[in-house]
DNA sequence: GTGGTCTAGACCACA
DNA sequence: GTGGTCTAGACCACC
């Protein structure tokens, strides 16, 4: 898996990370059970400091989206269906950014037609 | 227009109270030519510092989302449809937040549903 | 003359009306001695308040632009040639705007090409 | 690079500020990728709030002047041609200085070879 | 170390 | 009345 970074962006570079991990999952170019590399190696690669990646991973792993495996490292978790509607501020998120979008006057077909476009890049279940 | 702030939040104040004006434009809440209420009178019903209420609207100007008349005060914009497909940054943000609700084993269905229903609450043109 | 203003510019109403008098007189369009509008006629015809004509008007008194004649009102006063170099603030703007222009990566021939164009439109002596 | 800085002047110090770097960036005494001093630093040295620089350094990074690098700080950007012709608003302004001075009766001949003279102090590509 | 955010209160320019 | 500017000092996030 590649990673864009930029340093120069007002996005703080472990959020950069760990938003391009979470795409990545979803996208299932890192699958379940997949080996991500080491904090060192990823480090190195992208060329940050290692806290940096490991801010990124902390957080994946505190959101359930990562565990550390003693032995393997860090691998992707399994998807915990959760019961009932949308967390509270991802709902809130979504109409942000549906807003936003809304107020450079794209029309709703648009703006769905967009979302589906996103949607089947994603894996399937 | 009610606002609500939380000052504990790790996201800034002015950034919440222009998030806020974003989505009560977006669902006709607040109409092109509306006027909003001034700066201290908004810093003073939040609770706020006038300089925290200017930096939002000041964005929200950059932005061309409001427009301050010097006789009038501060107002909605009118809507400027944007030519083309949606700006690389807010595909990307709309992106990651489908993916993050995605990795919540949310399926499409399901958010497409939330999407519509977001949709359906913003204003008709 | 047409004045065109716009109370949602950033810069003040008043200044917009001197600053196109300024260019109005540059151009030839109001020449030496010429009568110019009253405050009251000109506020009308605008479309703002009396003391914002009145202040531009008394701005461009101070700096020698215009002079009131007790019977005819007010009127385009007569060029005083200044002995020596540009004034100090008037190089430094010059310079500015320059400056402003060079950073759009416009190279020196253009900007040179459009100062000739734009002198070429202001009267001759 | 040195500042001069005047509290007493009705310019604003953060635009007095943000006006020195852009004509530093012309004439090449910043130059591309160049670090600028911390917002801390150059306010201790003009003694002023940090705010103020602050807010001339997000003015320049809006302007695409300025870039920000969360590793390294504050740097002159590249420049990026623009394609076209100046943009509107430098045009009026341009022709506005230029009006100024004409009214001060300083004939086309000698304006230009100020504008020479100015354009000879800026930096080659 | 860097920049970002915020306060409480002040003064000014504009209309 | 409106928004714009500024201070002095504080706390926080990021690297």
């Amino acid at each position: 898996m590649l990673f864009e970074i930029s340093t120069t962006s007002e996005i703080p570079i472990y959020k950069q990370v760990r938003d391009q991990i979470v795409i990545g999952i979803a996208k299932g170019q890192l699958k379940p059970d997949e080996q991500l590399p080491s904090v060192r190696q990823l480090a190195d690669e992208i060329g940050v400091n290692n806290m940096t990646i490991s801010k990124a991973y902390n957080q994946l792993k505190d959101e359930g989206f990562l565990i550390t495996d003693r032995r393997l490292g860090t691998k992707v978790a399994q998807l915990k269906p959760q019961p009932g509607p949308l967390p509270p501020d991802l709902f809130f998120q979504l109409t942000l950014i549906l807003a936003e979008i809304r107020l450079h006057a794209v029309n709703t077909e648009q703006i769905e037609k967009s979302v589906q476009q996103i949607l089947t890049d994603f894996f399937e279940e």
